[in-house]
DNA sequence: CCGAATCCACTAAGATACTG
DNA sequence: CAGTATCTTAGTGGATTCGG
């Protein structure tokens, strides 16, 4: 069962996780290495500004680096850590839930076997 | 790989665990059956008008269920659906990343080897 | 091309008082 | 007890512009 106090809060990952876009933000990537544009397009019609808040915060917690390679035109990639790259199995989990429970237009979720569903 | 198209989106469960309190909301009722004001004392200091938003917003997603018991004094009782069960595996895969992850105070995470915090 | 800076808008959330 | 009503506040996110 879990407990809130300290060794079983979940309250550091609450403040990473937060925000409208982080969730999108990382599941991008979790593909790869992905440039500052290259993010902003796939996730538009996100502001630059929010984008960059977003990343900034994600580097800040240790879930992303920053790496700049010098030269015009500029050239910025953003990566996961480790640390980041261990937060997939919340999102496997999502996506899991998702496919069983979810709601797609048209196509309500009670209808695909958990055990179908469930392959990951 | 996750996939943005219907399918695979992660969309829908974004909408629903989305907001300051959910997630902490959430947890107390893993724990069983609860009482508004329960809730109100466990998820202190929050308001009660905020605490009944969220609450409609999860029933409405089909994730709790209100319960009223007539009679003076009022009583009414929040519980999760089944749907609402299966987002266990969500929570627990964060609280796992914060046992490995997370930081408390004065003791940082790196020390203690993956394999002896994995064990859930 | 990347992203910092500024300003504005929206909405979640808080405070407080009151009702079935 | 379990909310509702109303108002206010504050935190994000959006739009735009400018600089390295």
């Amino acid at each position: 069962m879990i407990d809130r106090s300290c060794p079983g809060a979940i309250e550091p990952i609450l403040e990473i996780l937060d925000g409208k876009w982080t969730l999108l933000l990382l599941l991008e990537l979790f593909n790869g290495t992905k440039r500052f544009g290259e993010l902003r397009r796939k996730l538009h019609p996100i502001s630059p500004k929010t984008l960059t808040d977003r990343l900034r915060l994600l580097e800040d917690k240790g879930i992303v680096t920053r790496t700049l390679y010098p030269g015009v035109p500029l050239h910025v990639e953003y990566e996961l850590t480790e640390r980041g790259q261990r937060l997939q199995p919340i999102f496997a989990a999502m996506w899991a839930w998702v496919q069983e429970n979810g709601v797609c237009p048209g196509k309500e979720a009670e209808n695909i076997s958990p055990e179908e569903a469930g392959s990951l």
